[in-house]
DNA sequence: ATGGTCGACATTCGA
C-alpha cells in the first residue's frame, strides 16, 4: 500500500493538482489537511469518479481534514478521545481524523500552529500533542500489534536541520524545545517516524512569503507517526518537492510510505 | 536597497 499525507490549503482550489497526484504516484490512501471547507462543500465527487472513497471532517473555512482511499475506507472516527477544545465558547475544530484502511489505521491530524510562544495557541498546541499522545498510547496498550499511522501536519521542526537558517526562529514556534519534546513523546508511546530514515534531508514546506521556494528556505513539518508494526512494514519514502512547482501549488508537498 | 503570498470571506484573519 502506498500512502500519503499532504496540507493541500484548499481543496478546492487544488482539487484537480490532487487527482493528478494520486494518479500519478500511484498513492492508494491520501490524508489530507487543511480542506478549508465544510462538510457540504467537499468536492467528493470528483474523487469517487476517480475511485476513491472519502471521508472529510470540515466545519467552517478553517481546518478540514480528510482521507482518500481506494483500498477500503472504514470506521470513522472524528477528532480522537481527551482532543483538547478552543475558542469561545469551546469547541472541538476540524483537526483529526481517524479511518481505517485495509488493515491500516490512518489518523490525519492538522497539529494547531501556535502562533507565538506568548499565545494562548501555544499551549493549546502542546496540550493538544499531550492528549494526542495519551489516545495513542492508549490504542497501542489496549492491541500492540495495530497497524496505526499517525500522519499530517505537525507544524513543528524536530531537527534543526529541518528549517534553512535556526536564527531566523529565534524565540519562534515550530523549534521550540516542548514543542520538540511533545513530537519525540510519541516514540515513547511506541511510535517512530518512519520518512526521516529514507530521506535524511528534505523540506516539507515553504512559505508563499518572500520567494521561500526559489530559494529552498523551507521548513520540515509533515511527518508519519508509525506503530511498530506498521513501521516493520514500512519499505520506502519519499517527499514530492516538485508539488511545490508549477501552477497554483500548496504551499506544502506530499510526504510518501509504501508499506508492504 | 530589499521586498517580493495565498485562500476564504468579507473588506480581515490565519498561516
Amino acid at each position: 500500500m502506498r500512502l500519503a499525507t499532504w496540507n493541500v490549503n484548499s481543496i478546492r482550489t487544488r482539487v484537480d493538482r490532487v487527482l493528478a497526484f494520486l494518479e500519478g504516484s500511484g498513492t492508494d490512501v491520501l490524508a489530507m489537511q487543511e480542506t478549508k471547507c465544510r462538510d457540504d462543500q467537499f468536492p467528493a465527487l470528483a474523487f469517487e469518479a476517480a475511485g476513491y472513497e472519502v471521508a472529510h471532517h470540515g466545519l467552517s473555512q478553517w481546518n478540514g481534514v480528510a482521507v482518500a482511499s481506494r483500498v477500503g475506507l472504514e470506521e470513522i472516527e472524528i477528532g480522537f478521545p481527551g482532543m483538547p477544545t478552543w475558542g469561545e465558547p469551546a469547541a472541538a475544530e476540524a483537526r483529526a481524523i481517524g479511518v481505517t484502511c485495509d488493515g491500516v489505521r490512518v489518523w490525519s491530524l492538522y497539529v494547531p500552529n501556535g502562533r507565538t510562544l506568548e499565545d494562548p495557541h501555544y499551549r493549546y498546541k502542546l496540550e493538544w500533542l499531550a492528549a494526542l499522545r495519551a489516545a495513542a498510547g492508549g490504542w497501542l496498550a489496549a492491541d500492540p500489534d495495530a497497524e496505526v499511522a499517525l500522519v499530517g501536519d505537525w507544524n513543528i521542526a524536530p531537527l534543526d536541520t529541518d528549517v534553512w537558517d535556526m536564527s531566523v526562529f529565534e524565540g519562534a514556534t515550530h523549534v521550540s524545545e516542548p514543542e520538540r519534546a511533545a513530537f519525540r513523546a510519541l516514540e515513547d508511546a511506541g511510535f517512530a517516524e518512519v520518512t526521516r530514515t529514507f530521506v535524511p534531508q528534505q523540506y516539507t514546506y515553504w512559505d508563499y512569503q518572500r520567494l521561500r521556494f526559489p530559494r529552498n528556505e523551507g521548513m520540515r513539518i509533515d511527518f508519519v507517526h508509525a506503530s511498530p508494526e506498521l513501521a516493520a512494514h514500512v519499505v520506502g519514502a519519499a517527499i514530492h518537492r516538485d508539488e511545490r512547482k508549477g501552477k497554483a501549488p500548496s504551499d506544502h508537498v506530499p510526504v510518501v510510505i509504501d508499506i508492504e
